[in-house]
DNA sequence: TACAATCCTGACCAGCCAGTCAGCATTGGA
DNA sequence: TCCAATGCTGACTGGCTGGTCAGGATTGTA
């Protein structure tokens, strides 16, 4: 009898369903095992692309025999979503502080902020995304249109409300969003123009610090929100 | 005899050199299928990448067989280089109203509505752009860190000029590019993203519009340029 | 027409790569 | 200790893809 009928999978496992008892019982080899190929597979995809990156180089960055990666994910295609659904749930954390009653200046300005910093310390995940984006987003395209979509709307509401009080100026908040997110995500996508442009080899910490503080200054100013001169 | 050892490809034809006469000759020739096969490349490259684009896929989207394009293109990687060169051309122009004695409000606010403009009409070029950033740029460091520097060297110390003078604010005019060239690559990178979440199948040219003139505005007072209110 | 230079292409091949599978190893509960 | 479930892997394969090549077709000049 083939063993491969009782398997199941990692992409399977989105919820704590009915698993057989014996899966739940070895779990923890399953979840360092998935963890460390997730973590290989990712820095290969941002460097790569998907058809760029192979099974071998992500099993060898992962330390394991190429066989061991389709024993938890029967295919690159399905390998490749899981990175991708990993890196989706950052994407829409840090707008927790755009709220009806809080300051435009604080919230939007924290908000810019994070994205930096996430940006910065997560610069394959960045990538991985922006390379499923270029090449038309075939797998996200739900994921863009309902969750994404549903958040943008209801954080727009809100920094319309803002500029009903008269705390800044009415703009189009979606197009305020695709700016502050392109402005960030640059310094991860294209630091290669980054770094050639500023003459240095590497992205230090105060250079991206120096970037955010202008990028948020000009952003402010840029929407006139109060407080921002 | 081979007649291999007489081929002069497309990729090495760079200067108005001593090429053979019999070149010449047929030059028109040479010149149309160049001209079609590097248009099928860039919008293969951009929908697929380098790995995944396939020289039988440029081949059938320019009408020709796969062996003719070897015939131009000694390789692959050739091929991908031509396309850079061709693209790479369009990203140095457009800074010509950058001048010292030019207006900011003005220099500026058209060099943004040209670059969107550029993005728009150019989409699949931004997007082979992009996708060799996204991969560390391996074919275009060389362009990065002199071309590009040099240009970029010499129209910041036209805006720290303007600065100077009062007409806008002291700032670090390199991130302002960065802001500039991704706030307005995104509209064509990221076009799944910006479809979804405006909720519409495609970018209509009013959209477009709209967002570039909030750009603009955002961008002049946020750098505090006088006349921008 | 003769001819050389260039253009063109069907057929082929070698290497790579995702995915398979049989069988062995390990785990942990009874 | 036994045993079922799960973990693990070397060796293999079929298909795809970049690249080659021999030889024929066109072009334009003399």
């Amino acid at each position: 009898m083939p063993v491969t009928e009782s398997l199941v999978h990692a992409e399977d496992l989105d919820a704590t369903a009915d698993v057989p008892v014996a899966l739940r019982r070895k779990e923890h080899i399953r979840h360092a095992a998935v963890t460390d190929i997730l973590g290989a597979a990712e820095a290969v995809f941002a460097r790569a692309g998907f058809s760029g990156a192979t099974m071998a180089e992500i099993a060898e960055l992962a330390g394991l025999p190429k066989a061991n990666l389709h024993y938890y994910f029967r295919t690159k295609a399905a390998l490749y979503r899981a990175v991708l659904d990993h890196t989706l749930t950052l994407w829409l954390a840090q707008t927790d502080g755009i709220r009806n009653d809080a300051d435009p200046m604080q919230a939007l300005g924290d908000y810019i902020r994070a994205k930096m910093r996430l940006t910065a310390t997560h610069r394959d995940a960045s990538r991985v995304f922006a390379n499923e984006m270029l090449h038309g987003a075939p797998h996200i395209g739900g994921y863009l249109r309902n969750e994404l979509k549903t958040l943008v709307d209801e954080k727009s509401r809100v920094i319309d409300h803002w500029a009903q009080k008269g705390l800044m100026d009415r703009i189009d908040a979606r197009h305020l969003f695709f700016t502050i997110w392109a402005a960030t995500q640059t310094y991860a996508d294209f630091q290669p123009q980054v770094c050639a442009v500023l003459g240095k080899s590497r992205l230090t910490r105060a250079e991206l610090d120096h970037a955010t503080e202008q990028l948020v200054r000009m952003i402010l100013r840029g929407c006139g929100v109060r407080g921002s001169r």
